[in-house]
RNA sequence: GCCCGGGUGGCGAAAUCGGUAGACGCAUGGGACUUAAAAUCCCUUGGGGAGCGAUCCCCGUGCAGGUUCGAAUCCUGCCCCGGGCACCA
């Protein structure tokens, strides 16, 4: 057609965003909504390279849901914001010597054009960010609150220290055990009182609401493997001196193996067992072992060290004394920081075992296996009157044996451990504490928030070892909130964990400055109806979260105690196989792509790569192919625009009413590129079909199916077939007639033996018999039955014949 | 090492309460239109074989077995790739 003007993407998207602005398609009413729909995904932290392909995946996945809620009728609130603070903004300011105070504003603006340009469906008016006072006040607050709930405490843990820094660095600074800045200087482990949040106490809760929780099952084994429920007992083994050594084991039924004893080098009855002959080696060997930085000694299958302390224990079992040691492989922040060694079945114990020459005694018989041998699936020997027991049954036996003598308890364990809060840095929400040398630390007043964070010139740690934040004395010294004498401000912020712990409940009531969330938005809009976001979060940023939100509920602030009802995670965007970053090279920029092809082929080009949820390997070789559909549908619409109203030929029909119920199940699914193949297959049919089935009666639909994917274009071509309102506005997502979707006739397969032989055409819903004489009437499948009795005849209805000879 | 995913044409992928493998798209090759090119449109394409031809036969979903009338799909044992955890007792 001549007369029909030629898709300008560019044009066509300017035009679109700007209409939606004008007319404030994006900003549900957050007070009345009549269906709220509060459709989340994860803030982006706004690095300097600006918005790379792996946020639009993961934006456009989420936006596509949130506006095919909208157009299913929904109030969708789809808000954004910036997590701003924290250690990557802080080394990119250091390397380049300006505040972060500073960069950040910028790489915000940047980000905000992109997601604009994007044609994201989000409600600017709520954006947030995390570094801003107004924010962050808010996130002391919550500090405050766990505070006087006695779910934040102080302890002293382990941190990596520079020696030639003299300061703190983060683990992914710690290169091999060496400074990321100084590769000549090893990192060691420094002792500080930091503060936690008591996510331990939750355990239980965090664990049993995932059965209830609709989420993606990745992430809820990702949350079930980190929490790390493990059911055992503790076993005591007592010293001739009385002191009781328990240890946590899940192996009570190899009690009676169980040669030698190991603490952590940290165990406080170190020092009290060893022997005066040994003292000079353990301490050698202590002080070894916290001369370590954090990482190294967590990093597994290094070759075991260990020093015996001099001391014996009696094995309550056997009555046998045996040595105790102390080994790094022991960790002292995991159960009783004590355990059993039973090297004839614990890889661990095997190794320590052989190398230092100590006695290994099988106590379990599994078939065909060698020591160690670890596996349950045995029955004991040397084990007394437990001889022949299966190991699961003698677990239970011995426990309850040794009970009697006061030497056993059943036990749970969990890996999950508290969450450390501090951080030893200048770019977060300062801690809201004033230590004070007679009252100790004491919460800032809520009326004194925010604990504004000073723009400092001289945020880069020094030699002096103190913090940054520490040398400003007229920031750093405060008076104590109960006493009033002169205290000191805690210099250390907090993680940015939690500044996204809360984020979602910010976002309704961004405009109210005097409380953290507005209560009857919060009981409108909460909790998160879709969360949908990547897996690298499943563990810290949504468990994290998950505690926040049971702590403020049972603090009387919130009525529920699960933030995401439905949680998806979407896959990951690769490029050659590998992640991509900064440091591969391999980061694709989306800017080039938006301009050559404009954000509508764009998004739908990603969502095309592969199944939303899985991710896929980005290549620019397919694009094309999204661009021609769009413009087969941009034709599609002019010409539509100009022709009558008729009845669609029937095959159209029925193809428009399977393509409504396809594309409404699978981006229900978030199966977006099946749904973008079957919208692609519509519109071949129709352009075959030509004008008789090029008309608005076969153009409209789709384009409603398809504005979710491709919005600019649908809004505009929307106005070109007449209407005055946005499509997300007036638009009513199609419904489709199941009696539509089926034709009269059904092709069915005819095999014989298994093997395809033939089709058949026959009508809907034929009988058996029917289509038994059918196919035995073609000539290829007689061919094969050749005289032979059938046997057996399988039939599944409308789809396929079996003839077994 | 343990826990999750996943291996299907030249490529990205469809199809899994077992039922016509390869939808849709890219890229091929051929053709139409054009002075020519671009764009567009039509046809072709898993491998092998038979036939002038409409067609027909054999093989084929990482490997080896198994269950079944029938397996990409279920079971057993391997191999490879990606992700998570990692001395967690």
């Amino acid at each position: 057609m001549s007369d029909t003007p030629s898709y300008d993407p560019q044009a066509v998207e300017a035009a679109a965003q700007r209409r939606w602005d004008e007319r404030h398609v994006n900003e549900p009413d957050l007070g009345r909504p009549r269906r709220p729909f509060y459709n989340l995904m994860m803030f982006p932290y706004p690095s300097a390279e600006g918005l790379h392909v792996g946020n639009m995946f993961a934006f456009t996945g989420a936006d596509i849901y949130g506006r095919f809620k909208r157009l299913q009728g929904f109030d969708v609130f789809e808000p954004m914001g910036f997590d701003a603070f924290g250690i990557h903004s802080e080394n990119f300011a250091l390397s380049v010597g300006t505040n972060p105070a500073k960069l950040i504003p910028q790489n915000i603006d940047a980000f905000r054009r992109q997601l604009k340009r994007f044609g994201g469906m989000f409600d600017w008016r709520h954006e947030l960010s995390t570094t801003d006072p107004r924010y962050y006040k808010w996130t002391q607050w919550i500090f405050l609150q766990l505070l006087k709930a006695g779910l934040a405490f102080r302890k002293k843990a382990a941190v990596n220290w520079c020696p030639k820094d003299k300061s703190v660095i983060a683990n992914e600074q710690v290169i091999n055990g060496y400074c990321e800045r100084h590769p000549d200087t090893k990192v060691e482990q420094r002792f500080l009182e930091q503060w936690f949040f008591a996510i331990t106490r939750y355990t239980e809760r965090l664990l049993g609401n995932l059965e209830r929780l609709d989420w993606s099952s990745s992430t809820l084994t990702l949350q079930r493997n980190w929490i790390g429920k493990s059911e055992g007992a503790e076993l005591i083994f007592e010293t001739p001196g009385g002191e009781r050594i328990g240890v946590f084991t899940t192996r009570p039924d190899t009690v009676f193996g169980a040669t030698y004893l190991v603490l952590a080098p940290e165990h406080p009855l170190v020092e009290t067992l060893t022997t005066q002959e040994q003292r000079a080696a353990v301490r050698e060997y202590q002080r070894a072992a916290q001369s370590q930085d954090i990482v190294s000694r967590r990093v597994g299958d290094r070759t075991k060290t260990g020093v015996f302390t001099g001391a014996y224990a009696r094995n309550p079992a056997t009555g046998e004394a045996i040595p105790i040691w102390t080994a790094d492989y022991v960790l002292m922040e995991y159960g009783t920081g004590a355990i059993m060694a039973v090297p004839a079945h614990d890889r661990r114990d095997f190794e320590f075992a052989t190398a230092f020459g100590l006695p290994i005694r099988q106590v379990v018989r599994v078939e065909g296996e060698t020591l160690p041998s670890v596996s349950e699936d045995g029955v004991l020997v040397n084990s007394a009157a437990f001889d022949g027991v299966p190991c699961r049954e003698a677990q239970g036996q011995i426990v309850a044996w040794l009970a009697e003598r006061g030497l056993a308890s059943s036990r749970v364990q969990y890996r999950l451990h508290d969450w450390c809060i501090s951080r030893q840095r200048y770019w977060g929400p300062p801690i809201p504490i004033i230590y004070c040398d007679r009252c100790g630390p004491v919460g800032v007043p809520e009326q004194d928030l925010p604990v504004e964070l000073p723009l400092i010139e001289d945020f880069r740690p020094d030699d002096s070892g103190v913090s940054p934040l520490a040398r400003h004395k007229e920031w750093y010294y405060a008076a104590c909130p109960q006493c009033g004498a002169q205290g000191r401000r805690e210099t250390d912020v907090s993680d940015t964990f939690l500044d996204s712990s809360w984020y979602f409940l910010r976002y309704p009531s961004t405009e109210f400055d005097d409380r953290p969330f507005d209560q009857a938005r919060t009981r409108t809009w909460l909790p998160v109806t879709t969360y949908i976001g990547g897996n690298e979060h499943a563990v810290l940023h949504l468990m994290y979260s998950r505690f926040i939100t049971m702590a403020l509920k049972d603090l009387g602030h919130l009525a529920f105690e699960e933030p995401y009802v439905k949680f998806r995670a979407h896959g990951m965007i690769v490029k050659d196989g590998a992640k991509m970053s900064k440091s591969r090279g391999n980061v694709v920029v989306p800017d080039e792509y938006l301009q050559k092809w404009g954000a509508d082929t764009f998004r739908m080009y990603l969502m095309f790569l592969g199944p939303f949820q899985e991710g896929g390997d980005f290549r620019d070789t397919g694009i094309i192919g999204i661009r021609r559909f769009l413009d087969k549908v941009w034709a599609c619409a002019h010409e539509a625009a100009g022709a009558g109203t008729r009845q669609l030929p029937p095959p159209v029909q029925r193809k428009l009413h399977q393509t409504i119920k396809k594309v409404s199940a699978d981006t229900e699914s978030l199966d977006y590129n099946t749904a973008i193949a079957a919208m692609m297959e519509y519109i071949n049919l129709v352009r075959e079909a030509g004008p008789v089935a090029t008309t608005r009666g076969a153009t409209e639909p789709l384009l409603i199916l398809l504005a979710p994917y491709a919005p600019h274009l649908c809004e505009a071509l929307w106005e070109r077939l007449g209407h005055k309102d946005s499509i997300f506005a007036s638009a009513r997502w199609p419904a489709f007639d199941e009696r539509l979707t089926t034709a009269e006739e059904v092709e069915i397969a005819v095999q014989v033996n298994g093997k395809l032989r033939g089709r058949i055409t026959v009508p809907r819903g034929s009988t058996e018999a029917q289509v038994v004489a059918r196919a035995l009437a073609e000539e290829g499948v007689r061919k094969f039955v050749d005289g032979n009795a059938v046997k057996k005849t399988v039939y599944v209805q409308d789809r396929l014949v079996n003839l077994v000879v």
